[in-house]
RNA sequence: GGCUCCAUCAUCUAAUGGUUAGGAUUUCAGAUUUUCAUUCUGGUCAUAGGGGUUCAAAUCCCCUUGGAGUCACCA
């Protein structure tokens, strides 16, 4: 069986390239009928894990995401991990070092000057006396001395790395008793079985350590898929400070789980030519050795256009629905369909929708001055009052054709071009010289509103 | 700086060692649209550089250059 996990640190939301290791996991788990698990490694110290944990879980709802099993922390498996320290301990593959912190950081220095690889001297490696007073000890492991370790990656290929080069005994328990990173996520993802470690590549140079541990214990190693970073424009890694790395800002930035999951499998992945990839397509075809083994820019261009294609073949039930969650409530509107119709091809986004809603249904506070200058001239005024005429002695106006048949009716008579009558009642309806056909607006709105918004303009 | 990874249009990417180097986004034209957006059609744009290997190299090897990641009693 398959097992993947998805293994954040708690830093307070999920970010958009964690979401991406956390779906390709998913998707490979999914695939082959596995496990996904969520595992939260908060060794440190107590950040506030659970608000962390609430929010991964909170953007794993939104985008559809569902991990197995209880959510584990690692501060809660704080004795198995002293358990697997004392048996290395116990093996003589681990031992203790009474090397304070001070002296550590002074032989850094010390080797920094003499410009040699800072790393910790083995001094206690094989050390039988009697331990000095008053300090606490940290717990090291007994890396090889030479050599090189290999890590078979299902991206990167074959990576060697130089032990001489690379390591140290390094430490796998502080002198408070508490287990570090490099240790604890070698035990976890042993003890939960993960058969699949599919992470960022800035771990990369992690794993020949993870090994150490997989190796000290007589754990079986898993396979490792160490995905490329996402850059952002300066060709950097994607930051806190490159803005909208928070997956919960997309939902409120009116993106679609499907848009950005869709943006996001096709970062370093790819089908052929395809671009739109559903969630069962990503199910049927993805597998993490055919990921890319370069960098991605991250692209907002392309994440808005999959989001229009998306917002284009959505329902407008489901459509209804996404928009309350942008202040837009449609449900009992008796002509939302059409509004939905004729919003939807011209957003990117549904914070852009709601806009264009309001525009609609709200009368224009002001007139564009660029519009009416353009738009709104002399003759313009005969028009509109030649236009409201025709209107109210209409009847039975409800579709957008309805509305359509008045305005030609009034162009024949006149003997003008649409042109002449569409600027000014655009302008009168929408402020503005931009937006969905007339037609369309005048319909969702209806007569008497539309009487109204070209009486104002009229006035004005 | 050490170690490691990476290198095809501006961007995401495709190409059993043999293609006029393909698609998508962006952009630019044209068409459609009373407007804008959409949509459609078309165009511009790439194998980082240098050496090899080979009948043949984007593809394999080496070097250079450039970029990235990582070097804690953080994760």
């Amino acid at each position: 069986m398959v097992v993947t996990r998805f293994a954040p640190s708690p830093t307070g939301y999920l970010h958009i390239g964690g979401l991406r290791t956390a779906l390709l996991s998913y998707l490979w788990a999914r695939r082959n009928n596995g496990k996904f698990l969520l595992r939260i490694e908060d060794t440190d110290f107590s950040r506030n894990d659970e608000a962390a944990a609430r929010a991964i879980v909170e953007a794993f709802k939104w985008v559809g995401l569902e991990h197995d099993g209880v959510i584990e922390y690692q501060s809660s498996r704080l004795k198995i991990y002293q358990e697997y320290a004392q048996k290395l301990l116990d093996e003589g593959k681990a031992y203790k070092c009474y090397m304070s912190k001070e002296e550590l950081d002074a032989l850094r220095e010390e080797q920094t000057a003499r410009k040699e690889r800072a790393k910790y001297d083995n001094r206690y490696r094989d050390f039988t006396g009697t331990p000095p007073e008053g300090c606490e000890a940290v717990i090291r492991i007994k890396a090889p001395l030479e050599g090189s370790i290999t890590v078979h990656d299902g991206v990167k290929g074959d990576v060697v790395f130089n032990v001489a080069d690379i390591l140290d005994d390094f430490i796998i328990a502080r002198a408070d008793g508490t287990p570090t990173y490099n240790f604890v996520v070698a035990v976890d993802d042993a003890l939960m079985g993960v058969t699949d470690v599919i992470r960022g590549d800035d771990h990369l140079s992690n794993t020949p350590k993870q090994i150490v541990v997989y190796k000290a214990l007589g754990f079986p190693l898993p396979k490792f898929f160490h995905v490329p970073m996402i850059h952002n424009s300066e060709g950097k890694k994607l930051s806190k400070r490159d803005g909208a790395t928070d997956v919960m800002m997309y939902k409120q930035m009116g993106y679609t789980p499907e848009a950005l999951l869709n943006f996001l499998v096709r970062l370093g992945w790819s089908h052929g030519d395809q671009e739109i990839f559903s969630m069962n397509e990503m199910l049927e075809l993805f597998d993490p050795s055919d990921i890319n083994r370069s960098a991605s820019v991250y692209n907002v261009d392309k994440l808005d256009w999959l989001n229009s294609h998306y917002l284009k073949n959505t329902p407008n039930d489901k459509l209804c629905e996404l928009l309350e969650f942008h202040g837009v409530m449609l449900i009992s509107h008796d002509k939302r369909e059409i509004l939905l119709d004729a919003i939807k091809e011209r957003a990117k986004t549904l914070a852009e929708m709601a806009v264009l809603v309001s525009e609609i249904l709200v009368s224009p506070a002001e007139y564009d001055e660029a519009a009416l200058k353009k738009g709104y001239k002399e003759e313009s005024r005969a028009i509109l009052e030649a236009f409201a005429a025709a209107l109210k002695g209409a009847k039975d106006l409800h579709l957008p054709t309805d509305y359509h048949h008045v305005m030609e009716a009034v162009v024949t008579e006149m003997g003008i071009g649409f042109g002449k009558i569409g600027q000014p009642l655009r302008i009168a309806l929408m402020g503005k010289l931009s937006g969905p056909g007339l037609d369309n607006v005048m319909a969702i709105i209806g007569v008497d509103e539309t009487l109204k918004r070209i009486e104002s303009l009229l006035k004005y």
